[in-house]
This record gives structure tokens, sequence and C-alpha cells, in this order.
DNA sequence: ATTATTTTTTAGGCTTGCCTAATCTTTATT
DNA sequence: AATAAAGATTAGGCAAGCCTAAAAAATAAT
């Protein structure tokens, strides 16, 4: 059985291989907000127990049974986050600490009732996909806006490490996911993109915001650039 | 900012207070696993920190704050158990190590939402009352089934300290909060009492188990025994 | 190739929360 | 009242998780 820390440990390393494809031990301290020293000790640990593979001065890789239980917790952390904001009126912006804690509740008939109560969602409130009870993610094709061509027709698919702070900011641009737009323009100067919904004024983003931004083409009206 | 030790201390001592007036090391002890000697450490802490009065070789008393945050815990553990149940399809008799853990999760945002979303339920769905978010109970006039005069109309009100097993029992009698009842007979020899419900078969209940049942007078069809 | 810098690990400490064993205190028995 | 028993506290240890400082290894810069 895995203490919280050790969990939040198998996170970090996980999230870390995702993006990177390596985890160094000052990567993962940051991440958690500890020293890498007390991130050596908690690796080699959990290296004995079976859940990583530790290969000293060269960082870690998580083994089938590390990366299973990696899973579960992002399973478990964005069902809750689902649940705070489709069901309690939690802001995407609010979830993330309370998810933080709710993840770490043991009980494989909660996390699985949760899901089912929610309708087996597939994606989090931040359009981040959630691994089904097997560990088995829902399949689909996303790019980011910023290398969105001129013209295309596009739905808001996801933020991208998304601090409350970026949130709060499309908050007030009225962007959300699933939202449906074109892309407009594109600013040579700033790398700023313009956005046209369906109807209304035109929303901006600055370049920063849209290398957040995961979209999927919605097919129909897309106009390659030239 | 209290631990979940801390938290867990407070609670069974002020369950300890609740029902016997006294909270002794080692019943605190008993209650949460563990040894007196690790509790007198626990509570001299607490007492530090403002929350308990604690005269050695005494016991020990709750202070306002202290009582506050027993109640407050009191409010998470119940309102998760109406969740489980209500919502998520739990057994009542499934619901309690679960909640004790969902109960130490920090944010009072999310217990208030909880509660809202639920309905502000004023009793669990072991029949107790859940205090409100300023710790006030609702009122209610109940009795053991054990002191109920024979032929009186009822209403199955709480169960109280009830244990899987018992609960378990509870299921397969038929037995629910909120069922109506007359108390039909009571054997003089073992103390059991026959239930009858307004239509099906006469249901017997050990006076074990009729001991922890609370029960309200439903009023109209009451009649004295003699 | 050395040397300097950065990263990682090891060593030694500290706090929390638990334990066992020994020492009070209080309560119950004779 | 003296003694026995029960209950509570103190003393000393231990494991988990964190820290800082020192040592070791890998990487970068001359
Ligand atoms: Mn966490
Ligand atoms: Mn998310
Ligand atoms: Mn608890
Ligand atoms: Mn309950």
């Amino acid at each position: 059985m895995l203490t919280r820390s050790e969990e939040d440990h198998i996170k970090a390393v996980h999230a870390l291989l995702e993006v990177g494809g390596s985890a160094s031990t000052t990567e993962v301290a940051e991440r958690l907000g500890t020293k890498a020293s007390s991130v050596t000790v908690m690796l080699k640990k959990l290296a004995d127990k079976g859940l990583m593979k530790h290969e000293p001065y060269y960082g870690v890789k998580l083994t089938a049974k590390g990366k299973a239980a990696a899973l579960m917790l992002v399973r478990k952390h964005r069902l809750w986050e689902t649940f705070l904001v489709d069901r309690l009126g939690f802001g995407w912006e609010e979830v993330h600490e309370v998810a933080e804690q709710l993840e770490h509740v043991r009980s494989t008939k909660l996390i699985d009732s949760l899901s089912e109560y929610l309708g087996n969602p597939a994606f989090d409130p931040h359009g981040d996909p959630i691994p089904d009870r097997n560990g088995r993610f829902p399949s689909r094709s996303t790019v980011l806006l910023t290398d969105c061509p001129l013209g295309a027709a596009i739905r808001i698919a996801a933020v991208q490490d998304g601090s409350d702070g970026l949130l709060q900011l499309l908050n007030r641009k009225g962007i959300g996911i699933g939202m449906e737009l074109a892309v407009a323009a594109r600013q040579e100067f700033d790398g700023s993109v313009d956005l046209q919904p369906a109807k209304g004024a035109t929303i901006t983003l600055s370049a920063m915001v849209a290398a957040h931004l995961l979209v999927e083409a919605t097919g129909t009206k897309a106009k390659s650039s030239h």
C-alpha cells in the first residue's frame, strides 16, 4: 500500500516522463516543492518496491506496475475534477488543489461508482483525457492552436498545464472547452491569434496563451493556409 | 492547521464526551487503535493548541474551539456518507471507512457545495443528525426501541453505533430509516420485539438489535402499554 | 585534457506519530 | 490504613519524510 507521499512521487515522475521522456531528481523535487536529496531517497524506495527502475545519476523510469499506479491516480484526479465542476459548480480554475487531496482517497468501489455517476466521462474539465479503469485513454487527435493554419475551423479541446491564472484569463475571454471557432488572423509581430466564434466579437489571444491550447479540427469549413 | 491524526483524536474525544460525559486516555486509544501513551502525548499537544483542556489523570474536555472542530468533522463525515449512499449507490454498511478518509479533505467550499448539492440533508444514511455549517444540529425527539410502549406507532429514526454486521442484519430484515411500524409484541423472556409494518409479515428483532434503534413516535395510533 | 559547474547522492539531523517499558497516581480491595 | 489493581504519564526508541551540508559523479567550459 502506497503512502500519500509515495503516490505524489509516482504521479510527478509519470507526468515528467509524459512530456520530456525523462524524470530527473531535481525536476521531481521542483514539482513537489521538496529537495532533490529527499527525492533521491524516495525514488530509491519506490524502486525497491518494484514501481520504478532507478539508474543512479541517470534518473528513473516507471515499471508496468508503477505506470498502472500512476494512471489510476490520474484517473482519480480527473474524475474528481469533473465531479467538482459538473456537479458542485466549481470553476475549472478552483478544482486542482481539492482534487489533489481527493485523489488519495483509497477505494476502488468509490472511484468506479463516481465514474459511472458522472457518465464515465472521457475528458476532465480542462479537456485532459481520463484513463478508464484499465488505464486506457480515449483517443483523439489534437494540435496546438499555435500550429493551426489560418482559416481553420477548430474546437477547443484542452488547456495544457493550465495555471489558475491562465484559466481565469480564458474565463474572462469567454473561451471554454468544446467551443467552436475559426482562426481568423495571426499577427506576425507577436504571434497572437484572432479567433472568430459563430456569433459574437472576435477574441484575440496572445501567443503565450495559444501555446497552451489544444484544438481539434472540426473539418467542415477548414481552409488550408497559403 | 490540524493533521489527520489530530483530527481523529478530536473526533474520538468528542464522540466519547457525547455518550459518556468523559473521555479517558484508554478509551480514546481503543477507539483509534493506538496506545494510551500515544494518546496522552497527543492530547497534551491539542491542549497546548487550545482545543482541549487536559487535567492530567482526569481526562480531557473540549474547548469551544475544539468542539467547533469536532462538529465540522462530524458534518463532513455524515455529508460524505450521505453522498455515497444517495448518489453513488453505496449500501449504508459500506460507507463508514470511505467517509473516514473523505472527512479529512480540507476545503470549506467543497463541503458547503456538497451539502447544497445533496439538498442540505439534516440526517445521514444511518439517521444521525448532520450539523449545519454553524455547528447546529436539527432537533428531533427520539427514544430507544427498547423503551417503546407496546402498541406504539413508530418510525425508525436512527441506528446507533451501527457496526457493518448490524446494518447487514437490518438489511436482511428489511428495516431501514424512515420505516413506519407498530410495536406488536415484546417477549418477557429475551426482550425481543415484534414489529408490524403497514403491510407484510411481522419482523422480530432481538433485544440486542432493539437497543441500537432510535425511533420516533408517529403519534396517531399510539396506545400506552399497561 | 583539465578545470569548473551542475546534478545527484550520501550523511547526519529534526519533527511527527507511533511503540514498549518503567514510573507515577488514582481507585478498589482487603 | 495498607495493599493491590487499574489507569495515566513519562522516558527512550523507531520509522517516515523532510531538511542542510558535504561528497561524488556527470556535464560543460576552457
Ligand atoms: Mn496529491
Ligand atoms: Mn485537469
Ligand atoms: Mn478519520
Ligand atoms: Mn453515519
